[in-house]
DNA sequence: TGGAGCATGTAATGAGTTACATGATTGG
DNA sequence: CCAATCATGTAACTCATTACATGCTCCA
């Protein structure tokens, strides 16, 4: 019965440590702690703390304002999180319609690609900076290298993204 | 009648301008053409084949043998590919189950990262050495920088993911 | 000539997104 | 005190993956 989990409602085990929380924490709690490279919705939380409670994974308590109930870890729970954590994490994946897009280029009318490109570039840029203040935050309110590893993950992952427009042929920027 | 199409099946239209193909090759094809950065599977293939049949995007030719048929481009299937690639292509996005444990790495055992974090290290080593292989040979024959947009993604993915491994803290590596 | 492996497709299941519904709060 | 907005959850749908089935080929 204590099904395997997944990593979207892992992370719901993991966060559940410190504490109940609704599915609505869950999904503020989630999106501000690992919402950079794991997006998840409300729905998803839903569903996935209804199948875990039916696993006895986490347990219900009792509902306070709307039908708001928090859900709280029981030690199945803990236990299936530990199972997850010691399992080899899957490769990543990347899906990118812009490359997809530009592996077609030879079917666009010229001029059509060049603003897509210069959207996603000024994205880029905007989430670069936005990470760089996070890291400078970070590191000024004393943060160790070991708490900064996923930002950097971002950091570095944005900069090539930006350098890799930056180097874009004219056939492709112009328009 | 003539619905928007999906980004996968958009490229499996792409794909079809070059000739009918059955959705066996069409996972061959992309595979080698977009694997790196959109992953399909035989059985989406098929879904999507059948889908855009019903809406006359495509024609199902006459079956061969163990009922392969090959799949033929239509006019309302050339009108949907071009409407989809005016369309401005979303964000990307990436999930990276790596960066979650990572990001409950005060659950784990000590000891326990070093190996997941050095079998993810050789992996995108050897991809990295891959995209290189793949840009000497284009550059070889000829490839002029248009052709390399989207290998040139891979590259400076890979080499900046890489650099993010080689600069791990301590904590994370040693085991 | 038969069985190992490849080619080809379908079915079942799981995960993720979008759209919808409705109860609470609160500023005007 | 009511209209706008926020909080909270559910339902419907789309997309993706895994597991299964079966026909063909070819060589030992």
């Amino acid at each position: 019965m204590a099904r395997r989990v997944n990593a979207t409602a892992a992370s719901l085990l993991g966060f559940l440590h410190d504490g109940p929380q609704s599915g609505y924490d869950l999904v503020q709690t989630a999106e501000a702690s690992i919402g950079d490279f794991w997006s998840l919705t409300r729905s998803q939380v839903y569903r996935e703390l209804a199948a875990m409670a039916d696993a006895g994974l986490v347990e219900a308590q009792e509902a306070g304002a709307r039908d708001r109930r928090a859900y709280a870890l029981t030690d199945a729970g803990r236990g299936a999180f530990r199972a997850w954590l010691s399992e080899p994490p899957a490769q990543e994946q990347i899906r990118y319609p812009l490359l997809l897009v530009l592996a077609f280029a030879r079917h666009l009318p010229p001029g059509q690609l060049a603003g897509f490109v210069a959207a996603h570039r000024a994205e880029h840029v905007g989430r670069l900076a936005g990470y760089r203040r996070q890291r400078d935050e970070a590191l000024a309110a004393g943060a160790r290298p070991v708490d900064l590893v996923t930002l950097n993950f971002g950091l570095r992952y944005e900069e090539a993204v930006v350098d890799w427009f930056d180097h874009l042929p004219p056939e492709v920027t112009d328009g």
